[in-house]
DNA sequence: TTTTAGATTGAGACCGGTCTCAATAATGGA
DNA sequence: TCCATTATTGAGACCGGTCTCAATCTAAAA
């Protein structure tokens, strides 16, 4: 009794119509909420749907108004915390518009990344939300753009590209603890980051694709070079793809007559990496070496001692690029917006005078 | 001359086939890859849409097909490392097999997640992959599933739900570390748990909904009881829902006259704001307090001292989640499988004798 | 009471693919 | 060379909604 029949094909506007004895049209009136319709009507339909358990068909409803109530949304990895709290930001702000969230990984491949782009073109997205992984080859996002579709940049922007682009101010926070590194007397300051150059070795911040990190390093340097340090170039370590990669760059480096006295590391997961490699030469922090590290993550505050961070406003960052392609969705036009909102260094106890 | 006139109105078979000089069913055979066509058509049809640069349009086809080439996912958090890295391993395989994901998160909270399966429902999904909020509550999933969508259940299971599940043997592992607590003298072991309940205390475990969470506390007072520890219950906090619950239930805890020598965090959340708070009540772990946290979370290992956790397979079980549905989805017919992934005690340093 | 603007409703085209079925062309065996 | 097969191709229905347009109805205005 309580088992209905398992209904393999589902019921649609037209067998409501019937069982309501109205016409189709009718029937889809009062189910789509759109045209006018009698209250008597109304009722019978409303009563026929709930009789029949009727399932709006969203996928045939997009073919006719041709919006799909879905946008797309490319990252480099859901799984770094980093990502998964900017597309936190940006689902909360997507369900609150009556949009739905279709993910891909890019893995930071750019091959990759035009799949993803075309795979969504073919879902046809409302809209998109991309972290380029390449500032440099942005032909497909230039191109998805053009055709009309709305587009916002996360984390990472392109000069070439006139879209709403949300970024955090890299540069701004790169000189503020370059400066203050300096300040406390360092001079041998290795940045390190996982964006990879053809030959793995870093020659000038134009080889870095990745805009955010572009910006750091530029940032980085500048401040260096201003405190006359000269070939602070050779101290720019790339290529901490993943924690195998970091722990051999690390180890090196510590390894080297010319030890680091100070470490910039580009995302929490690099870090972290550098903090474990740290102890295993019985280093300590920051007596030995100074860290800092971009990226407020969780585990940065327990360390003994506690890390010291470049805070982004990750979920910001999400929320506010969201906010601008519903915008766009709901027909605001206007010029493209760059927002850059502002990052926050949290003291903590990573950063000391450089050894004598 | 490169720009190429922005087309608003999207490129179809029937512009291709007329380009072509064929029926729009012929281009449509060539364009969609099925049928029999000779090759001299073919190269006529493929140019032509090279040329007009045709985009298939998905969702066209899936209005045909009844197929939409996605999957819908459900998680209580995407923020949550434990999710995000779950995550990752269904989008993994998901793509590999074609499939696109998207993605809800639910909050923990039953009437979001029924919002989520009715939107996923009506953009028609092919199949379901589900971290149900409550295990009480599972009327949408079974109607769900009842009704012909495959749906596979992650981390929680349900034994009136008849569906593919893939969880963790988290009894067991609750059954190992409150043994060794036990066996260390360990008589005052704290539970701390986000799961909550009506009045916010703990009485039974059949209170506890969530299905990985309540395995774990009947792991956990089983064991006890075996030792002939007598109330245990009272031990088991629950409503640890942010980091400001938590932090205040764990104040409360370490501030009483019968303050817990040892308490096992059920996330790494949890964990992490226990380790927190322990070092404000300047207490000691392992000395004054052992720690024990589900999840091998990043931070744990390079905490002082490092902290010993249950380390599940996180990325696995999603990804044994999304191959079960895969499987369903290509036709593979059967039993619905339940699989236990087996979890590990990794042995770090919170751990010690109870203090005398 | 008749006229008429406005409210309701029904028919049917349409979105952009897929797919069936029949018609036509090409190939092979007797 | 003729007929049976098989390969190609075109027409048009269909998926499940939305939406236009004309027809019918209702009630207010004259």
């Amino acid at each position: 009794m309580d088992q209905s029949p398992p209904r393999n094909t589902s019921v649609t506007v037209a067998d409501v119509a019937h069982k309501a004895g109205v016409s189709k049209a009718t029937a889809a009136r009062v189910l789509g909420g759109y045209g006018t319709v009698s209250d008597r009507v109304r009722e019978v339909v409303t009563a026929a749907a709930r009789a029949l358990d009727y399932r709006p068909n969203e996928i045939a409803r997009s073919m006719t108004t041709g919006r799909s109530g879905t946008i797309g949304v490319v990252v480099g990895d859901i799984e770094n915390p980093f990502f998964s709290l900017a597309v936190r930001g940006i689902t909360d702000v997507a369900r609150q518009a009556g949009f739905t969230v279709i993910l891909i990984n890019s893995g930071e491949d750019v091959a990759a990344e035009k799949a993803a782009i075309r795979t969504l073109l073919a879902k046809r997205v409302d809209g998109l939300i991309v972290s380029p992984a390449k500032e440099s080859e942005v032909e497909h996002l230039r191109e998805a753009s053009r055709s009309g579709l709305p587009l916002a940049l996360l984390d990472r922007g392109s000069d070439t590209l006139d879209v709403d682009t949300v970024i955090a101010d890299d540069r701004h926070a790169a000189e503020g603890i370059t400066r203050r590194l300096v300040a406390l007397g360092h001079r041998r300051i290795a940045y390190l980051t996982a964006c990879d150059t053809p030959d793995h070795r870093f020659h000038t911040a134009d080889d870095i694709n990745t805009g955010s990190v572009r910006r750091r390093i530029e940032g980085f340097l500048g401040v260096c070079r201003e405190a006359g340090l000269a070939e602070m170039e050779d101290w720019v370590h790339v290529g901490a793809v993943t924690s195998e990669h970091t722990r051999r760059i690390v180890t090196a480096m510590l390894q080297s007559a010319q030890r680091p006295t100070a470490i910039i590391a580009s995302d929490s997961v690099i870090g972290l990496e550098v903090f474990k490699v740290h102890r295993e030469f019985g280093l300590s922090i920051p007596e030995d070496l100074s860290l800092v590290s971009f990226h407020d993550a969780d585990w940065t505050s327990v360390t003994t001692p506690p890390v010291t961070v470049v805070r982004q406003p990750v979920y910001g960052l999400g929320e506010t690029a969201a906010k601008l392609l519903v915008a766009r969705l709901n027909g605001n036009g206007g010029e493209a917006n760059r927002i850059v909102l502002r990052t926050e260094v949290v003291d903590r106890a990573s950063v000391a005078d450089a050894p004598a």
